[in-house]
DNA sequence: GGCCTTATCAAACGTTTGTTTAACTTTGCG
DNA sequence: CGCAAAGTTAAACAAACGTTTGATAAGGCC
């Protein structure tokens, strides 16, 4: 479990090159290559390339998960304020880690890898859970309104996803080029937050119209 | 340019198996064993396993793009009517051509296939296009109040997505079998509808707050 | 029938794949 | 030091990969 600097050296390496050109594209001698190790040193820290994978998501697993459980159960802030900062909390992670995002939801619309799916699905269940707390406690109050709360949280999670998934037509869109990725995503970030609060602010005080 | 019965069945297969397996991950040998052809029938046919993938997505095209250029030059429909029509538009071509989607959403985010990225880069920003000409629309009218335009788009497309590149996740949110693909977009699609169609009332008329 | 084009096939091609081996070096501890 | 454990290496492994080959069959046209 506790990784030496080379491993997670290995592992970063491993990462970035499966979000650019996918798991199976990713030979076991690219990535040694890029990290400048022999090849025989994935087998031997790792065991196999699938065993990687799951060493990857499994360490940068343990990043995540902590702050959205104290804002859950915090008394002081109002749900229109936790609503916002769950936004920013989700669009810094998912930008930040969007190599990480990008292998995850490239690996779930696999239909492979049945072990490793449920675990994925436990983890989003679990973040999934206090949102969904946060939205029922202020409509217990009278403050939202009735909304499909499993569809709002896809909206949130998907427009994100989307902006990375599909950053060569937003690029086009916004006319930014398409290899400048420090650009769009500076650009990218302060607009995902500011639509989304938008979006859900008029949503959930309109709520399910008829 | 014109296909074959056998061609189109061929492309038929490799799309069901591209999108549960990814493009790497399936074989030229799995396309033939599947399809029950010679796997040299495929270098026959279509030259090489890219150029499938090509073909692949070079016939589905053909299939879509007409009906949203006629709505949007609609004059006798008002644009909330307009935005109705074109989420059940999306969620119905996006749900039936899901397998299509899945590999489109996975080849865009992967940095490779330029050429490819660009030509379906191109195709979504024309259906965008038309989308905005009925946003736009409705601004001027006065109907709808200003928004994020591009990530409006990101929010539709994003949460469709969503819920095919995530199935395992819904499903289990949902309380349905994760292998009961039938019964899950048979309930998801209604409920798509009506949550986009209340998300976007409700966002177009407040507008973006801040 | 003769002939050209198209279709089909099993077999083989040369690479690349993930993984293992066996020899070697480095490290850490008594 | 001495020696076992851990780290590192080039080389080799069988399997799988995408593609090509050369032979054979079928169909259309003169």
């Amino acid at each position: 479990m506790e990784m030496s600097e080379k491993q997670l050296h290995i592992l970063a390496v491993a990462e970035s090159l499966f979000a650019s050109k996918g798991y199976e594209g990713t030979s076991v001698r690219d990535i040694a290559q890029a990290a400048e190790v022999n090849v025989a040193m994935i087998s031997y820290y790792f065991g196999s390339k699938e065993k990687l994978l799951q060493s990857l998501i499994m360490e940068r697993m343990r990043w995540a998960g902590l702050m959205l459980e104290e804002l859950s159960q915090n008394k002081t802030m109002g749900p229109w304020d936790k609503m916002d900062v769950i936004i920013d909390f989700y669009v810094d992670r998912m930008l930040k880690n969007r190599d990480y995002h990008t292998i995850l939801s490239r690996q779930m619309s696999l239909a492979q890898n049945e072990e490793l799916t449920k675990i994925l699905v436990d983890i989003k269940r679990r973040n999934s859970e206090m949102i969904f707390q946060i939205i029922n406690e202020g409509k217990e109050k009278g403050i939202f309104k009735d909304v499909d709360n499993e569809l709002t949280i896809g909206t949130v999670i998907g427009t994100i996803s989307q902006t990375s998934m599909s950053r060569p037509f937003y690029c086009s869109l916004l006319n930014i080029d398409r290899d400048d990725e420090e650009t769009y995503y500076k650009l990218i970030e302060p607009r995902l937050k500011k639509h989304l609060k938008s979006l859900l602010r008029a949503y959930l005080s309109l709520g399910a119209s008829e």
